[in-house]
RNA sequence: GGGGACGUGGUGCAGUGGCCUAGCAUACCUCCCUGUCAAGGAGGAGACCGCGGGUUCGAAUCCCGUCGUCCCCGCCA
């Protein structure tokens, strides 16, 4: 521990490059260059500089080559002359690990307009086994389960960083809004030891000998928080135990949540989620453009407001215009949404759609019901180009119909006593929503399944890598 | 859990009773190339066609079982 803290503690000097003025410092530690980023490399023209990456590409042309280097900002290429430097990569396989020290030259045949000459190689972390699959070609080959089993490499695609890039900044431009609307971050807990709320199955284990389970939702938590706070977020992991087989499920994903107290009814609610969702997909476009060019993704614009339809309007709609009889029914089918998002987008110009008053029976106990018909709710869906990517609603806020909601559900009020004690000593009117990260990055990307959009997919039969 | 499809060199595909001694692309190995960037050219190695059984003179190909994967539905984010 002493001697990490001497090798921290030994002197660094920080070096202003005066071409480059303030942005682009030399950090000289120990009398060796500090690596520069490939994307900041055509800075550097007339420059001696240090890059260090993996082996994206290397072009053998006998009596010189291209080493294309990447690194976790972008690409960059070296031009290699020297024959002792080119023996170094001959015995490499793609994704060896190096370091090139030389010179930046303004070159207007290389991509970037830039290259480096002169360089000399040290190879950091040399890998001898053939790749499994090319991941330096323009698209991905393999398959889906192929790729998982080699995520770790496959990951390193540029395309699929890009993506999750854009994953990164959903998560980003989330965080970004609702803090500026004055909603606070939470973490809560994920292992809870009563399984509560809905059907959804729970994952069950084993807590010191007492039964435990994985959260499906922070939403009895957030609930209570907003009893704190007023208004707050999360973003974390929700757990579904389900045996559901389909490509937009998975039994771990991430949920973005937000609760809000002091509101009037879920249309407050719905009025948030627009803004949130029109700040993520702006964020992305501004923050993400490189890579929403790589993925060749179409980000929508959101307007003022995203239309709505009531259940029962979707389903007349669903009728009229698509002819299947769903009305009755209390809840819509894949083919329906897909169905009311195609209607939207042709004929109300927006990719996005809400659907609210589904039936009480289909939703949690704690759903406010409509004030003209108790069998509705204030309950809403937000659906984006076919699929549900958020559920909402306004909540009960009152103990008395909050505590036989639950009892009439046959929620045990023992089970649930830390949440209801919120309820018993006073919460405003609120509500709050839920959004599929993953969901929304499929449907965002055009992607076909969602675990093409989750770095790591558990479902029933994958819990690795 | 129900329905449908598919398993062929590392990867992605073609071949649906004998012409298959299993083909193509790419990756891999050797060589050529002073501007590659999905490089190009010449050559080479690599698969008993998921596994087990059956039908047949003959099976990658047909049948049964099994395992695996993907798609659709139920359910949901």
């Amino acid at each position: 521990m002493g001697s990490f803290a001497a090798r921290r503690s030994s002197p660094a000097r920080v070096v202003r490059n005066p071409r480059l003025g303030r942005g682009f410092p030399f950090v000289v530690i120990g009398g060796m260059m500090q690596r520069i980023r490939t994307a900041d490399a055509r800075n550097y023209i007339g420059q001696q500089v240090t890059l260090a990456g993996w082996m994206h590409s290397w072009r053998d042309l006998g009596k010189f080559g291209f080493l294309v280097l990447r690194d976790g900002s972008g690409t960059f290429q070296v031009v290699l002359d020297d024959e002792s430097e080119m023996q170094k990569l001959r015995d490499l396989q793609y994704e060896s690990v190096l370091e090139v020290n030389g010179t930046i030259q303004a070159e207007p045949r290389a991509a970037t307009g830039a290259e480096m000459h002169q360089a000399r190689v040290q190879v950091l972390s040399p890998v001898s086994e053939p790749l499994p699959f090319e991941i330096n070609k323009k698209a991905l080959k393999p398959g889906l389960d192929v790729f998982l089993n080699h995520a770790p490499l496959g990951l390193r695609h540029l395309q699929k960083r890009a993506l999750f890039r854009i994953y990164a900044q959903i998560m980003a431009g989330f965080r970004q809004y609702l803090t500026d609307q004055r909603f606070v971050e939470i973490q809560t807990p994920k292992i809870v030891g009563s399984a509560t709320e809905s059907g959804a199955n729970v994952f069950c284990i084993d807590y010191f000998g007492r039964p435990a389970y994985l959260a499906q939702s922070p939403q009895f938590y957030k609930q209570i928080m907003v009893g704190v706070f007023e208004r707050v977020f999360e973003v974390g992991p929700v757990f579904r135990a389900e045996k559901h087989s389909t490509g937009r499920h998975t039994n771990e994903y991430v949920s973005l949540d937000a609760e809000m107290g002091f509101i009037q009814d879920h249309r407050d609610v719905m009025a948030v989620l627009t803004g949130v969702v029109r700040h993520m997909f702006e964020s992305i476009k501004t923050s993400c453009a490189a890579e929403v060019e790589i993925c060749n993704i179409d980000v929508p614009s959101v307007g003022v407001e995203i239309p709505a339809l009531r259940l029962r309007q979707a389903q007349d709609l669903i009728f009229t215009r698509y002819g299947e009889d769903c009305r009755g029914e209390p809840d819509l089918a894949p083919q329906h949404e897909a169905w009311l998002c195609e209607y939207a987008h042709a004929e109300l110009g927006s990719e996005l759609l809400f659907v609210t008053h589904y039936p009480t029976s289909k939703r949690p106990f704690y759903t406010m019901p409509d004030d003209e018909d108790p069998s509705l709710t204030k309950g809403f869906d937000l659906l984006f180009r076919g699929c549900e990517i958020v559920t909402g609603g306004q909540r009960i806020h009152r103990y008395e119909q909050l505590l036989n909601n639950a009892l009439q559900a046959g929620i045990s009020p023992q089970d649930i006593d830390g949440y209801l004690q919120a309820f018993k000593y006073g919460m405003p009117p609120h509500g709050g929503f839920a959004i599929g990260l993953e969901r929304l990055l499929m449907q965002l990307a055009g992607l076909g399944n969602l675990r093409e959009a989750t770095l790591f997919p558990r479902d029933m039969e994958r819990v690795i890598p």
